[in-house]
DNA sequence: TGTACATCAGTGAACGCGCGTTCACTGATGTAC
DNA sequence: TGTACATCAGTGAACGCGCGTTCACTGATGTAC
């Protein structure tokens, strides 16, 4: 039965949040519309009241999840002692936390691979989320310079695959050495 | 009908072959048994002769591609001139070419965030095709103490990192710009 | 070396299954008067 | 404010499709004598 605005605008709103968590665990392929809708009791026939595709509800889920990723950087930012604000993003986003829950970290780590054969609409998507990712390392690695933006760029790609390389083997000591080695790496870099 | 021992273990050879080019093209959940048969003018029925599950012929491709980069490296290793063997293989790594060819580069880079979900057989492969992108790593920054240890598994994560944002992205300068960075990054630190 | 038979590489159709998407239907919500 | 009607959020079944895997079959290869 019909449902009123207000009710409709929240349904959608948890269908992107459910996707932003479900495609960050298993991936954009592996999670199905119907997995989606059935994790909030609802059935899959709704799904196309709110979106288009599943390819269209992929595109908002990874703008929710770099949202989300971004806030959750801006609260550590802004809870850390001032001297070691970088320090502190760094930290959490190469800790074993962060490599143990995809489904409420960041969606460049965690899609990747994936997006590389994805839509160009899920590639834009997915490219702003790491032009989010910048921006937080710009906190760790201010300044204007071509070299600054050099370093941003270095430690990103770093930190983005040592998680990454952490949550595809198999091998714990090598993952924490992984994650280790980047963190002393781009630290010494970042006073 | 029955073919030859030694052409069937031609075709077991060559569907390995075939599995390690599309996995890396296409990702492993987007090529399909039939695929990978049809490649070869052959018709699914025969897959099952030659392995046990499709998730048997991703471990072997996997250890394939791994191989075969290893051995590429190798090359480019004994090409090189000796003083500037470390920049030649960071160079190749990071060059435009690697990034658009997933399909003859390194299975790393082309599946990282997808083997996140994959079996123990699979990501105990892709493991060992760590390892082999870290040994190429210490033809360039040679050593066995702790911190050359930590260098070598820096430059693999921002190695790793940048080619696979290179190619989600859809950002033809941050492609590039991150290449460009890790290259110079990495570099500096290796003479 | 020749022959009879077992083996098995590859074919082609079929299997059950889950997928993304569509659709007729329901009844509460929203709107027009 | 009340009423009649249109709208549409969500249901549940169905659609065609491609997937991994199985299987009866074929005939050349390999083996035993």
């Amino acid at each position: 039965m019909r449902r009123s605005r207000e009710d409709a605008a929240a349904t959608r709103r948890q269908i992107v949040h459910e996707a932003a968590r479900l495609f960050r665990a298993r991936g954009l392929d592996a999670v199905s519309v119907a997995d989606v809708m059935s994790a909030l009791g609802l059935t899959v026939g709704g799904f196309y009241r709110h979106f288009a595709s599943k390819e269209q509800l992929a595109v908002e889920a990874i703008a929710e999840a770099s949202a989300q990723t971004v806030a959750h950087h801006e609260t550590v930012t802004r809870r850390a002692p001032k001297r070691a604000v970088g320090a502190a993003l760094i930290e959490g986003y190469l800790s074993l936390q962060h490599r143990a829950h995809p489904e409420s970290g960041c969606p460049v780590a965690a899609l990747c691979s994936e997006v590389a054969h994805a839509s160009p609409d899920v590639k834009r998507a997915f490219t702003q989320a790491v032009r989010g990712l910048l921006e937080v390392a710009a906190v760790a690695i201010p300044g204007e310079t071509k070299r600054a933006r050099e370093r941003r760029l270095l430690a990103a790609a770093a930190m983005v695959g040592a998680v990454v390389l952490s949550r595809a083997t198999d091998d714990e000591a090598l993952a924490r050495d992984l994650l280790g080695a980047v963190r002393k790496g781009i630290t010494e870099a970042v006073p």
